[in-house]
DNA sequence: TCTGGGGTCCTAGGACCC
DNA sequence: TCTGGGGTCCTAGGACCC
């Protein structure tokens, strides 16, 4: 037995706990730039406001109807995630932290009435976080992310599902008939697994609805779409497919990339973005312990400008030897960048890709096969550890950017000088992570 | 007229997730 | 004027092997 745990519109529920003036209120959240909606209170979703819809769309509604919007801070929700993650994990023996606001939790070895720890863990993260979530029970994970989207619908439009299944849902406790009409009930869009395009062909196909999935030949859907499909339908039917996973599989691939806030049209500009975006990636790749063996550059035009020519380069290269420091990865960003750079191009975006990663001790104490000089130039990842321990230390310890590469130093010091810098606007305090941003009460 | 029969590995692209 | 930023997995097709 699973079940997921989902923060109601976290980005939102996040920015309400720190300006309680926001709840009731149609609210969103904004990327980086402030270029689109990623985050919706229920009333801004009443207004028709879409996911990812850009923000130019829907700013007349500012005016109109109210709508607040902020810039995305991500430290906050960073933070507010760990704490409410690590009070889910007190109710379940095993826990898979799935995104910023969801994990699954294992309670097959737990007997004790689900509802009731559902509804004690809902209220245990809204006391000490301040976070309103949804429970979803089911015998598979298929079936609890169900579960959870039927619970959290059932919340908003009180006319879609029965009552008692608002707020925490266990799918595993109803009767097939009570089954059956949520089945019923659902379209196959809301199942996880199942996207825009898979929805597309299955309603041509004439299913229409999670029940008509459930009911339908798998073989036969196994051959038109794929295996992913098939176990989607098996999980439905309470066969579990997916397993969990408690502990986080060090990642394969570690992008950094973002939008320019305005157009780049010279080198220097996509070298600044290109070095900053390498030391960010290079950051992260110290710290899961991995090393790459090879960099992806890219940047382009915006494809929503038809009248500008198009131009994205796309640019990988291989590194003599697997590594995480930052020199050689910027070196080797850099150089590529320069070489892929046409000039005459309005540049909207770039970003770096740290590719072919594996763990850091398998390459402690190597030998080399190659004594060239071109080794010579780049020596082995142990000796060049201390020196990014000590940079990361000092960034942890002090704040990003405390200390960084001179490249990109050249980019962020001095105040925003950098052309290409992001647009945030409407940012709020980082109310739980910086000193100098916190709440002040007043007696 | 008719052009083998396996394998493996890699890459690009498409689909999905939040 | 203005359109996010991360990730994963699967598949098809090509290169190459004997």
């Amino acid at each position: 037995m699973f079940a997921l745990v989902d923060a109601n519109n976290m980005y939102v529920s996040c920015e309400r706990v720190f300006a309680p003036q926001l709840v009731g209120k149609p609210v969103v959240v904004l990327s980086s730039n402030d270029g689109a909606c990623i985050a919706r209170s229920n009333e801004a979703k009443e207004l028709g406001v879409e996911m990812a819809q850009p923000w130019f769309q829907v700013r007349h509604l500012e005016r109109t109807s109210g709508l607040i919007a902020v810039s995305a801070n991500f430290e906050l929700y960073g933070d507010m995630s760990a704490r409410m993650m690590a009070i889910e994990a007190r109710y379940a023996p095993r826990q898979e932290i799935y995104s910023i606001d969801e994990s699954f939790l294992d309670f097959t070895e737990v007997r004790d009435d689900l509802l009731t720890i559902g509804r004690d863990l809902r209220r245990a993260v809204r006391r000490e976080v301040g976070l309103p979530t949804c429970v979803g029970f089911g015998s598979t994970k298929t079936l609890a992310k169900l579960a959870n989207h039927v619970a959290k619908t059932a919340e908003r439009k009180p006319d879609s599902y029965p009552a008692e299944l608002a707020r925490v849902c266990n799918l595993s406790a109803l009767s097939a008939q009570e089954l059956e009409a949520v089945f019923a009930g659902t379209e196959v869009r809301s199942i996880w697994g199942v996207g825009r395009r898979i929805a597309g062909r299955l309603n041509e196909a004439g299913i229409q609805t999670v029940l008509d999935l459930v009911n339908a030949d798998t073989q036969t859907l196994r051959r038109q779409f794929n295996v992913v499909l098939e176990k989607t339908i098996l999980e439905l039917r309470g066969t579990p497919c997916i397993e969990m996973a408690d502990a986080p599989a060090p990642r394969q691939q570690i992008l950094v990339s973002r939008s320019f806030g305005k157009s780049v049209v010279d080198v220097e500009g996509i070298v600044e973005a290109v070095s900053e975006f390498t030391s960010r990636a290079a950051e992260k790749l110290r710290e899961q312990r991995s090393l790459a063996g090879a960099v992806n550059v890219f940047f382009m035009t915006s494809p929503h400008r038809d009248r500008d020519r198009q131009h994205t380069p796309n640019v990988t290269i291989p590194l003599v030897r697997p590594t995480a420091d930052s020199r050689q990865l910027v070196t080797a960003t850099v150089e590529a960048a320069r070489v892929a750079f046409r000039s005459g191009f309005n540049y909207a975006k770039a970003g770096v890709m740290l590719l072919d990663l594996q763990p850091e001790s398998v390459h402690q104490g190597e030998l080399d096969l190659f004594g060239d000089d071109q080794l010579d130039r780049q020596p082995p990842a142990k000796d060049q550890a201390p020196l990014m321990e000590a940079m990361d230390a000092l960034n942890r310890r002090f704040g990003r950017d405390s200390v960084t590469l001179g490249s990109a130093a050249l980019a962020s010091g001095g105040g925003d000088v950098r052309s290409w810098s992001v647009k945030q606007e409407r940012r709020t305090p980082r109310y739980t992570t910086r000193w100098d941003e916190m709440s002040v009460v007043r007696c």
